[in-house]
DNA sequence: AACATTTTTGCACGCGCTTTCAAAATCGCG
DNA sequence: CGCGATTTTGAAAGCGCGTGCAAAAATGTT
């Protein structure tokens, strides 16, 4: 049973009091430099670290963020969830990493956040009720959204913009010419999904033109082999297919390989976040690219600015996407 | 500035002392039925959650687990990672995640942690050496290591049978009258890399052969087009290219589209870990199932067996793999 | 050298909770 | 109804740390 080393034993074998080597760890404190120095080598001597989990009970702060986000076997997921973890423990925050399943329940997932006294949520997954953000708030607990916005901008935000990325992809295929295009989206309720439908179906009727067929799926690669294959087989004589994400993009040239449609030349094929892997393989996907690094970024400047300033107003920070072309379309 | 509801506030609510509602919180303590339904009632009213930091404090448990993984961009890590965090808040634990970079030092990583009063720490990444080790069994924290073992088993391990894994694949290769192999090896000094790739020596060894050719990339996708396309124009005649991991694998079978080589009638090209996506594809990859889900549930045994069992001998579970034949071989 | 001023230090309390320990309430049964 | 056995309860002592406050030490000023 290893005993830990406390401030106290630090104190006793420096010949302090217990305050003092509390001090020399709190940067710009009241403390002698020489004596400072002396402690933390004592301190370092005896293998002692400050316990966080017992400052965190007196100082309102834990360092401690939770982070919501989905399948995390999804390249978006897990792309986003790398830049988050990166960029808060760069800003010496720990990631409390909630794993959002099928069924949970957001509000549950962020009670039990909530009772290890996190400093501050940032949810990327699961659809973030009103109720949600109030609990936040009453905890004192800010809360960011990345990838969906509450509305009437009850919480701090981060989203892409949906629309304008889906009218580049629209745009472009009307320019080649296409007139008979499909929508795949994704799970249904979903933010983005919702979003990046609205914007095709906009663009479309900017072009006089309507969706053609629709299908949806559930932003997996395999729902993109098997509801994509659906649209091909339906006979609709599709020249275009709009996909919600990329991995079902990906599924959909799969499905269009596996019928011998080839791709652009009968139908073109959009995906949308530009992940890693959507440049290889089969056919290179064009798609928008979803700037994750920058939305991790804002998503963190957004949290450390209410903490610093609770009261300010919420902000929606919309990242700009950019067309990427490649084989697909 | 929102005020938090302690027990303090809940007891007198209740008309109870605090020890009451410590106790109608606690699971198996001697509390009244009738008053403990009473008090949770209240509770539940005024919108108590007991603050697992305090709790912490007194108790032994914090119910936090470190958790250390790689690049989680990577599918095989994401894929563990989800399958680590699914599993640890099933049981009731709370995932700390610790992104590991480039350059960083697993000690100071978990030095961080420890700081935290982590229960116990998973290491998915990194080369864990006998001091890092020593550093969490001082602080009474269980390491669990996936992926890699220490000499002389002075940790709880779980790890995929690579050695076999690696047999299989050779064999196969070599029954398909395949001689001139390359091997395209991953990070140096990652304990994974250095047994498959003994692994392959091995078993060409046992059919008297050796490896034609080598190189390293760093097991990302990026890498294997770039080393794979170095092997493919060495002019060596390959008839097999056997990869470190998946994703490596899936850029040699690009760099070999490029060059208008046949996978797998010219070159056969093999991965392993069988993540998902290498299924799918310009060519579905033949490679070595490595079972993470039964990894991640051996992990949490280990760790759940020495939190039991402290002075437990350490155990390394080695998870089976199975050959998965597709198209690229 | 005597005093005012500033810096450094230790004491003690509190953060929210768990957990002995002994007192109070309840129960069993003759 | 009484007395020991049992359950239920509250007071109080921590857990490891931060910090306000006042005492002590160091510094500065005439």
């Amino acid at each position: 049973m290893p005993m830990r080393v406390t401030a106290d034993d630090v104190a006793r074998a420096a010949g302090v009091s217990r305050a003092m080597v509390s001090r020399a760890f709190t940067p710009g404190a009241s403390v002698s430099a020489k004596k400072r120095e002396h402690v933390l080598a004592v301190a370092q001597a005896l293998g002692y670290r400050p316990n966080l989990i017992a400052r965190g009970l007196t100082g309102q702060r834990t360092g401690l963020i939770a982070v919501v986000v989905g399948e995390i076997s999804r390249p978006y997921e897990a792309w986003l969830l790398e830049h988050l973890a990166q960029a808060l423990s760069a800003h010496g925050y720990q990631p409390l990493l909630l794993p959002m399943f099928k069924d949970a329940s957001l509000m549950e997932m962020l009670d039990h956040a909530l009772a290890y006294q996190v400093d501050g949520a940032i949810v990327a997954a699961g659809s973030v009720s009103r109720e949600v953000a109030d609990r936040c708030r009453a905890s004192g607990a800010p809360l960011v959204l990345i990838g969906r916005v509450l509305e009437k901008s009850e919480a701090d935000a981060v989203c892409c913009d949906n629309s304008k990325g889906m009218r580049l992809l629209v745009d472009r295929l009307v320019q080649q010419g296409r007139q008979r295009i499909a929508w795949l989206g994704g799970t249904l309720d979903t933010f983005s999904d919702q979003e990046r439908r609205l914007g095709v179906e906009q663009a479309l009727t900017h072009h006089g033109l309507a969706l053609t067929a629709q299908r949806r799926g559930d932003f997996s690669l395999h729902s993109g082999v098997e509801e994509g294959g659906r649209l091909l087989d339906a006979g609709l004589m599709l020249d275009g297919i709009i996909c919600a994400n990329d991995a079902m993009a990906l599924g959909v040239v799969e499905a269009a390989a596996q019928r011998g449609i080839k791709v652009p030349d009968e139908v073109a094929i959009t995906g949308f976040d530009d992940v890693p892997g959507a440049a290889w393989g089969r056919c290179p996907l064009t798609t928008v690219r979803n700037p994750v690094r920058e939305t991790a970024l804002a998503a963190l400047r957004l949290l450390d600015a209410r903490l610093q300033t609770p009261a300010r107003a919420t902000q929606v920070i919309r990242v700009g996407v950019t067309l990427v072309e490649r084989a697909s379309a």
